[in-house]
DNA sequence: ATAATAAAAGACCAATTGGTATATTTTAAT
DNA sequence: ATTAAAATATACCAATTGGTCTTTTATTAT
């Protein structure tokens, strides 16, 4: 069972990962957090040793979320063909609903630390490095398979199929228009059909 | 003659961009910008009315930056596929020599804004539909003038090549590994040899 | 039930935040 | 050169920042 410590720890990742997501690491003071959890300086500092470390926590509760999300639905399906379908469905309308409150905590965990915030920029690119390398495994395996066509570049065809998504998360968001992002969905599981497949 | 209020107020937006573009404008305090112009409190909100009325002129100084550059090298071009290769060229090794330090400014301040920094979002969102409508601009002349097919759909290419062009940015910096974005420029050059040009 | 321990509350801290008001210095027209 | 106006410096402010330390309250093993 948990200890009372272990459950307020993981209550206030919960309360705080969508802080952080949505107003970023430098904008989110602790007394958001004592204010989101209903806690005080006492209850959150004995259980995390400064905000750094509930920033490192709260990002990686938000991308295992994510992450777990996912691979729920890709596991839903077989071939290679069928997942990634699943990963362009569940980014469909992410701009406006997104897994956790803010977007994809991997591109703004980057975008903001990426310049100046060294241990969340090193979380960030392990999380991508994972996440590219799931995308990779999912095409290469499809070539292996003969679903795709032997000429596919599965590390290449990851990274464009990542940059598209993320990209058009950001224009979407920003555009106040959900339909930036899914047109650029349709048009890669179009791309899928015809240029991956055999 | 410039005078001397208006000379250092664009000092002031000329130091304290590169401050924003790379902290982020939560995480840029007015102490930073004292220190990088060398001017006092007064010299500073004797030309500027508050932190956001910096934070609004330092991006429209990035972001103008990168357009005028941009559009240099563009107009260097007559032909749509010699307009596009310069677009790709101007981005090669863009994260680790960018325009303006700390990155894209149009992605930085999206990122950032979107979810509570209106006054920054709209710049950012209006910035953002200008370069794309360049950029349809481009390929739909391209496809008028015969040199593209005529099949193609500049909307969605457009968008198709700026969101490869910003995700891969971001994989880059945060993965410190350039190559990221150079391959997708090296594979986007590809496309418009061969699924853009008739 | 009680003690030992763990956890949370709350008072306190120096430093920094964005911003104002006034004093001083520069500029530029006469 | 003088002077009015413009520009900048400086002292000051309340509020907030991340964080510590001590006291109080809950928990849990006996």
């Amino acid at each position: 069972m948990l200890s009372k410590a272990e459950k307020t720890k993981q209550f206030i990742i919960e309360q705080s990962a969508p802080i952080f997501n949505t107003k970023g690491y430098a904008a989110t003071s602790m007394s958001d957090i004592i204010k989101a959890t209903g806690l005080t300086k006492g209850g959150i500092y004995g259980n995390f040793e400064n905000k750094d470390a509930i920033a490192v926590a709260a990002f990686e509760y938000a991308y295992n979320h994510l992450k777990q999300a996912l691979y729920f639905k890709v596991s839903e399906h077989k071939t290679a063909t069928g997942k990634l379908t699943a990963i362009l469905q569940f980014y469909r309308n992410y701009s406006i609903k997104p897994h956790v409150e803010g977007g994809c905590p991997l591109m703004n965990t980057a975008i903001e630390a990426d310049d100046n915030i060294p241990f969340l920029k090193q979380k960030a690119a392990t999380a991508l490095k994972e996440l590219l390398g799931s995308l990779e495994y999912i095409i290469q395996k499809g070539i292996n398979t003969g679903e795709f066509k032997a000429t596919l570049n599965a590390a290449k065809e990851s990274k464009i199929f990542y940059s598209i998504i993320e990209g058009g998360l950001m224009m979407s968001k920003v555009s106040d228009n959900p339909n930036i992002l899914n047109n650029l969905l349709d048009n890669l599981k179009e791309q899928v059909l015809t240029r991956y497949k055999k």
